[in-house]
DNA sequence: TATAAAAGTTAGGTTAATCTAACAAAAATT
DNA sequence: AATTTTTGTTAGATTAACCTAACTTTTATA
């Protein structure tokens, strides 16, 4: 049984060394500022995670998250972000109040519950952050992502993520009627600066190539989306 | 800012001081017992809980929740029953598994989760074992249930409780198609041993008396079930 | 009422998670 | 290569929540 820091640690530990892609290690100090406490706080926790074969460590050397880390670590994210997607959902939270409340519920640890929410919410892909939500043996489908900027006229995608999550673009999107989900189809592309006419809920707005390129969605077709720009996707 | 442990303690004081009515005073033992830990830690606590003033407390004296704790504690009761209700509601959890589960959601303190939560389940005023949950207010309406024994016939009123919650009663029950919130219409009643031809769903079951004595109901027709026996109520 | 039983307290110890302050090793810079 | 900066470790404290063992007070009962 893991407790809620140690829960916290393998979540940063994976967040961080996705960020440090060369080898994925990470740095006593680099987890230290992530998690809000001190190096040596860090230091001490360091010890209990090695005694559980959570992480690989030497004194003085780089931190390597274990595959039973990784497996556990995983499962605390998609907890989280099925908690987010919940509260997005289900009970009206707005995608920046989300993750604070979720933060709290991903430490409740029951499979049945998590496995229930997740029917519950029809199996969701992603959180509305636009986070794959990896799935219930806890592997991540890798999403061919492409910005709105690539579809052709005429196509129709489904917006899955967003480029940042800042709250001007939120707001932005908000106003538009965009978001996570939401199809969208392609009228007209203006060949001056590339703005385009899309249909979303049966209106017709225009937005700026800045914003297209800002907008992650996968081709309305394509069942599987891990698959997507492979077969019979037309997105580019 | 509670800690869980703390909330605890406050949730098995209610509990107790409502079973000893005399003066709702309460001692270390009976807390030791209810919580599952030992006199010695109830004691450490008590000082604490008192500093806090979430209880009188004198050295050798009894144990007394303040109001301020008795408030606490009624949110956390208040947070369990949604809880439990949204697992059976809304994840289909069983009667005999939602309050494992419950007894961990219930920590997490986010008001306007709470909120929310109470709104997307219509505002229950039962939890899945009949048990009345307190409102935003902290709030309890007081209920004055009478068993289904006391309906006269022709009378239709619903099912808001049971006696007990044993696995035999409930899965009884079950097979008979009754549960908290069903309608039921009083057909006969045998003269001889009291048995009860009722109305549920649209089908007609005979219960015993016995049974009648174990489920507590209020008139279908009042709106303010705190009311109930004292004008429109039929039930005496 | 004296004594035994029950109830409650205290002292001293443990563990997880945090801290500060001092120190040591590794890496970067001159 | 020497020095400085950055990074990481250790020692020693603290707090909440638990424990055991010994002790004290209250209550019950012979
Ligand atoms: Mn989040
Ligand atoms: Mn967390
Ligand atoms: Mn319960
Ligand atoms: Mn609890």
């Amino acid at each position: 049984m893991l407790s809620a820091t140690e829960e916290n640690y393998l979540k940063a530990l994976i967040k961080i060394s996705e960020k440090n892609s060369v080898d994925g290690k990470v740095g006593t100090n680099e987890l230290a500022v992530d998690l809000g406490v001190k190096p040596a706080t860090v230091n001490d926790m360091l010890k209990r995670l090695k005694d559980k074969k959570l992480i690989d460590y030497e004194k003085y050397g780089k931190i390597k998250i274990t595959k039973s880390g990784k497996k556990s670590g995983i499962e605390i994210i998609r907890r989280h972000r099925l908690w987010e997607t919940f509260l997005f959902d289900k009970l009206k939270f707005t995608w920046d109040e989300v993750h604070e409340v979720a933060e709290l519920l991903e430490h409740v640890n029951n499979p049945k519950l998590i496995e229930r929410l997740d029917e519950f919410l029809n199996h969701p892909q992603f959180d509305p952050h636009g986070d794959v939500i990896p799935n219930s043996k806890g592997k991540i489908i890798i999403h061919f992502k492409k910005t709105l900027s690539n579809a052709k006229v005429g196509q129709a995608v489904k917006m899955v993520a967003m480029k940042e999550n800042s709250d001007v673009l939120l707001k932005h999107l908000f106003e538009l009627g965009l978001g996570i989900n939401k199809t969208l189809k392609v009228i007209k592309i203006q060949p001056f600066d590339l703005s385009m006419n899309i249909l979303v809920d049966k209106k017709a707005i225009t937005i700026s190539n800045k914003l297209a390129e800002n907008i992650f969605v996968v081709c309305k077709e394509c069942k599987v989306i891990g698959e997507c720009n492979k077969k019979m996707c037309e997105l580019e």
